[in-house]
DNA sequence: CGCCAGTTATTGACGCATCAAGTTCGAGAA
DNA sequence: TTCTCGAACTTGATGCGTCAATAACTGGCG
């Protein structure tokens, strides 16, 4: 069976036996009761939150989350313009991902794209006016939906912890590149149920 | 500017003219430097926790993040069998998506589906052999992988405020039954026949 | 000078998710 | 009985994301 599923859903048999009174607790395979609450209330934030906000942002905007990201940082720049690039490590994707929505967005008028002379392949993307006026229209609506479903109903000291978990997470997953050893040792046996 | 950009960043007031203020005159607040840090680090959590775990699954053990949630649940249950409804509800997925995935999933033999007889339309999914096996293959990397990524560089206090968060964002999402046009998917388990 | 190597960005194919129908069945109303 | 409604799924079209090429340049090396 499987792990990090749930079963307590019903408040049936606790499974996953003995893992949690392991007084020194350092069972690096599975996850205690209090870990599996957290990876569990974790998947609220990690499946339900970035959907309630696209289809919010869909309806409200008829815009992705992740195209209002786009035309916001744009719309952060002094000159409304950033390298495609920088845009890319900006919005957290990947170059590829970013040229296919950009494309679209040009399609739409809402920003324009310009290579930049003399410096390889580099290219400009730039909020146009009409691009402007959608953030600016789209812009409290968003704000709404992140305090709504996130932050106005935190408190003060879950909101300085969601920094410090979000930081985690960050150096978590950015540090190794490409760790040879652990490859081998992913695999343990598994107990049977 | 736009939204949750930053502007705010000290204090200063979001530059923008009122342009869409208009609703009830009570201004949407924008985020203050706090809130402004914490939505910053959830997109940490929002965005690269999922791509970095969906990564990894589809590397080592070819299939989805989904998927593997699919086939564990029911690898929890005591005859590894679910309903397709009461699957996507433990899941968090719609109906039609679960439909795809585990049409997928049967195509390639691990699961089966089966109409309950006199029971209207219901359909059972049931996790085979094969099925189980894979699960119990994927295990340790995944929990692997949660660790690695998350559970390990948690402080207890953080864990904590975890499980706090998550609920927090599940009871945010989950009420407003405001809406006109939408009203399916609030949902609570189906008891069986 | 000509070429190779390294960046930076685009493209196309393909898989997966979503949305809007459509299908199937049971149950209660007429 | 027959109608209609609603629940439980499935299906197909469409659109976005990813991965693996490919393209467009610049700069350095020989």
């Amino acid at each position: 069976m499987a792990k990090t599923g749930d079963a307590q859903q019903r408040g049936e048999r606790p499974r996953q036996a003995g893992s949690q009174s392991r007084a020194s607790d350092v069972e690096p395979r599975w996850l205690n009761s209090d870990e599996l609450a957290a990876w569990l209330a974790n998947s609220a934030i990690m499946i339900s939150l970035p959907a309630a906000l696209d289809a919010r942002m869909q309806r409200e905007s008829q815009m992705t989350f992740f195209e209002y990201m786009v035309l916001s940082v744009l719309s952060e720049e002094p000159d409304r313009t950033m390298q495609m690039s920088a845009l890319a490590t900006r919005t957290s994707a990947s170059l590829s991902r970013l040229s296919h929505v950009v494309g679209r967005l040009e399609k739409r008028g809402l920003l324009a794209r310009s290579r930049i002379p003399g410096a390889g392949r580099r290219t400009n993307a730039t909020l146009t006016e009409a691009g402007y006026d959608v953030v600016v229209a789209a812009a409290p609506g968003h704000v709404a939906a992140v305090r709504e479903y996130l932050i106005d109903s935190l408190e003060p000291r879950d909101l300085a912890a969601l920094r410090r978990i979000g930081a985690a997470v960050d150096a978590a997953i950015h540090r190794e590149p490409a760790d040879p050893a652990r490859a081998a040792t992913a695999h343990v046996d598994v107990p049977a149920p």
